[in-house]
DNA sequence: GTCTATACCTCGATAGAC
DNA sequence: GTCTATCGAGGTATAGAC
């Protein structure tokens, strides 16, 4: 609401960023290249956006909103059945709905350690709420291994540019599958031989 | 061998520099901030290694080079089922045996950025190569996913600072079990309950 | 409220003295 | 083999034009 043309610019600069970003990386990317790319000088863009790590996060920040609904949703479930297959179906959703995003978050740090230091009190809380309920209360280290395995190989392989030419729908049914074989859940698809 | 005094300045620069680039990341660290902890000037780290980068890839090469080993050394078996296990238990001997340089290749494209443009044409040889063995000739898009999501989940665990507190020979099999069970290998210890 | 001009400091890197 | 001096570029910061 009240879309003025500041607003806009900082859309635009934004939607620019993120390109910027996915082609050079984040430290990569200068606020010199941001504002050529606008047509704009470099204090143009600090004008909208006092620090570089604050364009980051806002760049980060859809994702890291959709991760902390389904936190938030999967923690209401009462079984823990149920929490673990809401917390998967909503994760390898998340993944692909922000392919772009992912893939940044997965191979640039930069992005990582930009969102470290703001939000309500970093990233790292959303990574231990996931492991916690993908993991089970008081946890077998198998158990935290598998769980990480499970987040961590989603997260990259949804972002990885080797499996970029994937579909969504298709990427979305593979990781979902691979994601149920880990967690010991059952799966809804016929049991395609996954090394032939 | 001729362990002179320039290759003593060299290996302590070199585990100095693995130190901080753990600490605040390869491009959180400046060659001022090696240069200080090493007591001399930023010009006399340049007289060892001309650029960053080389410092990056020298930090890095004793993880590569094991990789490279175990590439060549699964491609030679005949059979493809030895393939596999040989590469997975390769794999996460490797990623054990480096794991503080593992953290950083999965949390640092700095590092990643930095041998892609060096060494044999990059880094990226060896993950295709590792996928390729891995997801078997003409892969279905499931088995090129599972792959993906056995290697980057294998790696990223071993390097996670949230799993660093398990010990070297927990980790291993922990990590072993989850390979074969993605790969569809059969296990070689009881088959524990992973969703407690 | 939005942007330009300009300057500051650190960084990676080079040249050359000792 | 190590240093001083210096460069261009990058992130940050302020003053002021419109």
């Amino acid at each position: 609401m009240t879309a003025g043309p500041a607003e806009d610019t900082r859309t635009r600069l934004l939607q620019t960023a993120l390109r910027l970003f996915t082609e050079h990386g984040v430290e990569g990317t200068s606020l010199q290249m941001i504002a050529d790319a606008l047509g704009v000088t470099k204090a143009a863009v600090y004008y909208h956006f006092k620090t570089k790590a604050e364009i980051t996060e806002a760049v980060a920040e859809p994702g890291v909103r959709d991760l902390d609904e389904l936190v938030l949703r999967a923690a209401a479930q009462k079984r823990r059945g149920t929490q673990v297959d809401l917390l998967l179906e909503g994760f390898v959703d998340l993944v692909i709905r922000h392919r772009a995003l992912v893939a940044l978050f997965s191979s640039d740090p930069g992005l990582v350690r930009a969102i470290e230091k703001s939000a309500h009190g970093g990233m790292e809380g959303f990574g231990q709420a996931l492991l916690g309920i993908l993991s089970g209360p008081d946890p077998t280290p198998a158990a935290r291994v598998n769980a990480m395995v499970t987040l961590t190989g989603i997260a990259m392989a949804g972002g990885s540019p080797d499996l970029a030419r994937l579909g969504d729908e298709e990427l979305r049914t593979e990781l979902l599958d691979v994601g149920r074989r880990l967690l010991g859940r059952p799966r809804r698809r016929g049991l395609a031989s996954v090394t032939p």
